[in-house]
RNA sequence: UUUAAUAAUUCUUCG
């Protein structure tokens, strides 16, 4: 049983689920009866492939042959709901291992303060952490690794070291990922300096820095808009030995266009390709349309969306919103709109960044009306959401058109949905 | 030395 369940996991590793599910259903002809190994495989494959039925399906069709969960079986199930967004279902499934008897371990506490952190629940990510030790587990490396993120998702730089020391005060080394976790705080925080002390430490420490570290500290300096300091990390990289990945050239892709730097992102995208032979990925070209647009280049940008497509990339939502605000930066309100119907055309689905760029290019425009009439048209046929940037922008608007009044009165409707004014 | 579960870096909106 033990082979057949190895053989379900590498099937369900190399992404053929349905070779798996035939291996899976031809047990009984071997004479082999599922354990409860076979079914957890089954889950986790399904969750990590983003099948969550299926994997809800494995979790009952389990439970009708009589083969009882461990633990094993709810983190992956917990893991599976996590990466589906599926919050509530999450905590459910925790829950109901409790009543099953089944005493949650360090990876099922660490499974949902992922989701909670993945959802943006910090608050419950830390309050379960504490739970956990309240229950007597030890929180590992991984669940201060978690929470570091955490901190970075939240740009608390403050609180991501104290993690940190918390950390190494219960004699936990840290490894690579919670350094390069906590150089990502550093990064959203807008602190690339503490972000290079961090690298320091890491070299001090008997840890030299990695990829991820690197390209974390890239990202840091490029939030910073701090270019060059960018690309001395990129030759710092080069000088220890590493080679930089997609990721390295995205960011430094990225801090050129927040910089407003075009013709240097352009560079570094000759050097992604031509010397390492990475290919452009949809990260790079919507970088580079947003560098193109920041910048005020239209026309720039609309080459790079034509060559993605030719280059077998698919435009998403991403790449639409970003060509969205390019429009809006040059005041061409009618192109706008034309791509916002374009991309409905296409089955892509706006998003609260789409209704947002919107309403910012008819603030740029003065146009308060057209503003208000895709803010009712993305709620009532696109089951968009405003959130707290919606209001932001919208107040701006009438701010700038001095309808203060109006004004006056979103901020109250702000309050009175629990968001909260900046 | 491993039959199964958990963490990190890059893209878009207002400020």
């Amino acid at each position: 049983i033990r082979h057949y369940n190895a053989l379900l996991d590498a099937l369900g590793k190399a992404n053929r689920l349905d070779d798996a599910e035939s291996l899976f259903c031809e047990f009984e002809k071997y004479g082999l009866a599922h354990d409860v190994a076979s079914h957890s495989i089954m889950i986790s494959a399904n969750g990590k492939s983003g099948r969550i039925d299926d994997a809800e399906r494995c979790f009952r069709r389990m439970k009708s042959e009589n083969v009882k969960p461990n633990a094993f079986t709810y983190s992956a199930l917990i893991e599976a709901f996590g990466r589906a967004g599926r919050l509530q279902k999450a905590e459910e499934t925790f829950r109901s291992m409790i009543e099953d008897g089944v005493v949650p371990n360090v990876v099922a506490y660490n499974a949902l303060i992922k989701v909670y952190v993945k959802r943006g629940k910090i608050e419950k990510a830390f309050k379960l952490s504490e739970e956990m030790t309240k229950n007597g587990r030890v929180p590992d490396v991984i669940t201060y690794g978690t929470l570091i993120d955490a901190c970075a998702k939240a740009r608390d730089v403050e609180k991501a070291f104290s993690v940190f020391n918390e950390l190494k005060k219960h004699q936990i080394k840290p490894n690579r990922v919670c350094y390069a976790s906590l150089i990502d705080a550093c990064a959203k925080g807008k602190q690339p300096e503490r972000g290079f002390e961090v690298l320091q430490l890491m070299k001090i420490s008997n840890t030299p820095p990695d990829i991820f570290a690197y390209n974390a500290l890239i990202d840091a300096c490029g939030r910073a808009k701090m270019v060059n300091r960018a690309f001395e990390v990129y030759d710092e990289i080069l000088i220890a030995g590493l080679i930089p990945d997609r990721v390295t050239f995205n960011a430094l892709i990225s801090a050129c266009g927040r910089a407003r730097e075009v013709n240097k992102a352009f560079e570094a995208l000759d050097i992604m390709i031509n010397k390492y032979g990475h290919e452009a990925d949809r990260h790079t070209y919507n970088s580079l349309i947003d560098a193109c647009g920041k910048s005020e280049k239209m026309m720039k940008a609309f080459e790079i969306y034509n060559r993605m497509i030719k280059n077998g990339v698919r435009p998403c939502v991403v790449t639409y919103n970003a060509l969205i605000d390019a429009c809006g930066r040059v005041r061409n309100i009618n192109l706008a709109y034309e791509l916002f119907n374009k991309m409905r055309k296409e089955k892509i689905k706006p998003d609260v960044y789409t209704l947002n760029t919107l309403i910012a290019v008819c603030g740029r425009c003065g146009d308060v009306e057209k503003a208000f009439n895709i803010l009712k048209l993305m709620i009532e046929e696109e089951n968009v959401r405003p959130d707290e940037v919606t209001y932001n922008t919208l107040i701006d608007t009438l701010g700038k058109k001095g309808c203060l009044d109006k004004a006056w009165k979103l901020l109250q409707d702000m309050r009175n949905i629990g968001l909260k004014p900046t």
